[in-house]
DNA sequence: GAGGGCAACTTGTATATACAAGTATGCAAG
DNA sequence: CTTGCATACTTGTATATACAAGTTGCCCTC
């Protein structure tokens, strides 16, 4: 709710989002927004794009532009979504473990996944997420200590994110995800419900702050029938 | 190189992933921009927006723009990119084989995919796709018929984007994938070089047209050691 | 009735201008 | 040496205008 175009983008998508727009429905022309909102065409047009962009809305040349079906509530959402927004979204009862947290140098990999020296410490920490009653993630994460100094217990059972946002004031900018599918390690099998099932979802996930710094690396692993991936592109832009 | 900013944007696309910019790098401020390419402050912006959506570069208030890594280059890429697209890019040897090609009334779960009626005729191709002498993808795609109504088995073998796009002039416009894990049917055993993976990955794609008419639905079901599935986002716009 | 063409609409691109806000630099005062 | 401030830079937002190009509907002509 910031800027201008924010609050009409912000203004469309949860009429989108809550059905109160169906879609194949039509907006108002530019013309008309540009006077709805007591605004210019240039700045209607931000906000139309970036509902474009997200795949709220298809604008067609000459035409207008129409409402799309959006089912965005499938699990996990595509983008950067922490583990606390998606279950609050779902409305299921959830929990997180912590099973380790430390702060050491970092080890042989993550030396290469931080892209940092290994005089620079990080912090480690080993999650397990549990919704409906089953283990089913494994997360280990591992955070640059110079720009997360204090990290307790208690933030990691919240959310990482919301403290990092919230109280330390970084912003997070974006994020670079690899999708690949592995056998379990002995670890995988010991602390999750794996139920039997003979691979895992790996979902390595390279997180970068507004002045495009790489301060984190995530390694969350999935039992793969829980596992969903929800991606929206457009062809050209 | 259609418009102004879409030129300035492919230039600087590919300066960033032939490595003639490094990571890092500050581009030129806008005003710079301006003068060199002999445009309006705005159209810069524009190509400027293009590339830091699309993880090219990371624009910093006050500061400027940057390089930022790219590595897409892997396998698959993130977005809407057809088979021969991706083989070219790999470089390496692959092949597209036809097993079936035929034109029926959509059957069971077509309809409810395509969100048409019974009556529709539609275009049922199912083809495999082997990289390196292994047969790694099984792909079931479903056309209606009003849409394409000539397909022939060179087509399929071929890239069928291309003739949708070239010959047909029909415009992709955006496509809904779908990612889950699932335990391989009679067909997937029998079809590909399983080699004893006891899962598959599948993935749904919905794929629409410029007016937003859903036109496509394809399952493409890859063997799980060979699956990669690349992501960018950016958190907040 | 069929077709062409004009007019009025739509979105897309390009330009110019103004001001806000974040960043870096250097200089002067303490 | 440090602090604060002014200044010149950077990107972000907002406005107004013009024209291009695709779509629709209407009217006139044949």
């Amino acid at each position: 709710m910031d800027t201008k175009y924010l609050a009409i983008y912000n203004h469309y998508v949860e009429k989108i989002e809550s059905g109160q727009l169906r879609p194949r429905t039509k907006l108002p022309s530019e013309h008309e927004l540009t006077r709805m909102f007591h605004t210019s065409r240039e700045t209607v047009r931000k906000a139309l794009n970036l509902l474009a962009q997200n795949g709220y809305i298809q604008k067609v040349k000459g035409k207008g532009s129409f409402v799309l079906q959006v089912d965005r509530f499938e699990f996990p959402v595509s983008g950067l979504v922490s583990f606390k927004e998606l279950a609050a979204r779902l409305g299921k009862e959830s929990r997180t473990r912590v099973l380790s947290l430390k702060a050491t140098a970092p080890e042989g990999e993550m030396v290469n996944h931080l892209n940092i020296s290994p005089s620079q410490p990080v912090w480690q920490v080993v999650r397990t997420r549990t919704i409906g009653g089953e283990t089913i993630i494994l997360d280990k994460d591992c955070f640059r200590q110079d720009i997360v100094p204090e990290l307790t217990v208690e933030i990691c059972e919240d959310s990482i994110y919301e403290y990092l946002e919230r109280i330390l004031e970084k912003k997070i900018s974006f994020a670079k995800k690899v999708i690949t599918v592995e056998e379990p390690t002995e670890e995988d099998r010991n602390l999750l419900d794996l139920d039997g099932y003979p691979m895992v979802v790996v979902v390595e996930n390279y997180v970068y702050l507004e002045d495009a710094t790489l301060f984190q690396y995530t390694e969350s692993r999935h039992r793969p029938d829980k596992f969903r991936f929800v991606d929206f592109a457009r062809r050209h832009q």
